[in-house]
RNA sequence: GGAGAGGUGGCAGAGUGGUCGAAUGCGGCGGUCUCGAAAACCGUUAUCCUCGCAAGGGGAUCAUAGGUUCGAAUCCUAUCCUCUCCGCCA
């Protein structure tokens, strides 16, 4: 979230991001509730005041007569009714204020073009040829199941549509390729490898800032027995638990920048998204990502954010996939991303871009949320670190690119090299 | 699932109704001593909010949320978490 101070001192900007992002807050509400509750705390603490040092007094009072006055445990009564008043109306306010700044997204940095969905985003470079197939081209479902790769109709059977169930090769390429990618971002970027749960609470999930407002895209779980859905969820990608490792947390300054970097499978509801590019594995409920997160200093976070791409970028190229880097423009630009760059590998026999990585720097946002801080060296002072992710990347489509890309004219797939010894 | 114990500052650990943001030890930081270091000694050492140009003042925080009380780290209730034992189990 935003710092509400930053909020109270620059409200016309503040404006400008929430428009820039196609959201919108009622932020003059936000300002009268602040406002109000800043001066009932006044009022409330001056209570607490007095109470405190009547209070004080009366012990010694006590601890030399043995008892107190009448007048004053009357007097000290009516305050503390007074304060308990004052103190619900506060905290009544709070809540309204926290609603409010959990709603409201992170702003774009200020080389984010504005614009509406994704009508400003930009090809900041390209990397390869997209590949042009002289033969016809067969698409990955046809090349599925003529490969016995994997199967839609399963999953719909034993789950619901958008459940693949990936069979012989086609499951091995899975494992192969979750591994590929980690011992890449081990052995060559230098993030360590962690494994994390599927499943994650509510705070969880409000840190990252899937929630409130991506909640209906959630799978939610009850906690247990007679119990609401929501305590629980299905984590729409590993970056939930992995930046959450750090909530509540003091990092040491010398540790930053930490990276990890972690295989999940993803859960996503996709709800309002039926018909669109949902053929095959384009747009799937649950797939598996490897996903790379970073906890640095705010200073140089950018940099950060540009190797961050560069790392998900690299297993692209190992994989022989041309694709394209997409700077987003602020109206495609996730919820808590103050600036992001999206991976999109071309589909010779779909022919469409597909969006494989998305790379996000997210400022201080998630971090206030999670309360995720650090010692500044040379301030002595506790700030909030930067969070960044990656996915390193997205399975799903990435199998989907693999199997039209790598096709040769009898419909037989030739991966490619350095995925070779993950396949044998 | 059953029974029990417990959650206090960076860590360990005291504190069972008032003078407690909290003893003591360790660790950290600064200093004295030393050629330097160790040891010893002295000092210092939480976070957040709020008012203030500042100096500084005020408030909150002892797992979390409620409650009792003039007053709660301390008493009561609920929740969460940790540990021990038993049961079950891949």
């Amino acid at each position: 979230m935003l710092d509400l101070k930053f909020i109270r001192e620059n409200p016309d900007q503040v404006a400008r991001g929430i428009e820039a992002k196609g959201a919108s807050a009622d932020l003059q509400a936000l300002l009268d509730f602040d406002q109000e509750k800043r001066a009932l705390l006044k009022q409330s603490e001056e209570l607490k005041a007095r109470r405190n040092s009547v209070s004080d007094t009366v012990a010694r009072v006590k601890a030399s007569q043995g008892k107190l006055p009448d007048e004053i445990i009357t007097e000290m009564k009516t305050v503390s009714q007074k304060i308990a008043i004052f103190d619900a109306k506060v905290g009544d306010l709070s809540e309204k204020i926290d609603k409010i700044l959990l709603s409201i997204p992170n702003l774009p940095l200020s080389d984010v073009p504005v614009c509406k969905g994704n009508e400003g985003n930009k090809t900041v470079r390209t990397w390869g040829e997209p590949r042009k197939i002289s033969f016809k081209a067969k698409d990955h479902l046809e090349l599925a199941s003529q490969l016995g790769l994997f199967s839609m109709e399963k999953g719909s059977k034993i789950t619901g549509a958008g459940f693949p169930v990936y069979f012989g090769m086609g499951a091995r390429l899975e494992r192969a390729l979750i591994s590929f990618m980690i011992d890449l971002h081990v052995k060559k970027h230098g993030y360590t490898e962690v494994w994390a749960p599927a499943i994650v609470n509510r705070a969880s999930m409000r840190g990252t800032g899937q929630i409130p407002k991506m909640e209906e895209d959630m799978y939610a779980l009850a906690a247990g027995e007679g119990e609401e859905k929501g305590s629980y969820f299905l984590i729409p990608t590993a970056e939930v638990p992995i930046t959450n490792l750090m909530r509540d947390e003091t990092l040491e300054e010398k540790d930053l920048p930490i990276k990890y970097t972690g295989y999940t499978p993803c859960f996503r509801k996709e709800a309002g998204s039926y018909g669109k590019d949902t053929r095959g594995l384009s747009r799937v409920h649950q797939f598996d990502k490897v996903e790379m997160v970073k906890f640095v200093k705010p200073e140089g976070s950018l940099q950060e954010l540009e190797s961050l791409v560069k790392d998900a970028e690299d297993v692209l190229q190992a994989l022989e996939l041309p694709y394209r880097v997409v700077l987003l423009g602020s109206g495609d630009m996730s919820f808590a991303a103050a600036k992001c760059f999206d991976l999109e590998v071309w589909a010779p026999a779909t022919q469409k871009w597909f969006e494989v990585s998305s790379c996000s720097l997210f400022t201080d946002f998630q971090a206030r949320r999670m309360n995720i801080r650090y010692r500044n060296a040379a301030t002595k002072k506790l700030e909030f670190v930067h969070t960044l992710n990656g996915s390193g990347l997205a399975l799903a489509r990435i199998v989907l690119c693999l199997l039209e890309n790598f096709q040769d004219p009898n419909g037989q797939i030739v991966f490619p090299k350095a995925l070779q010894p993950y396949l044998n």
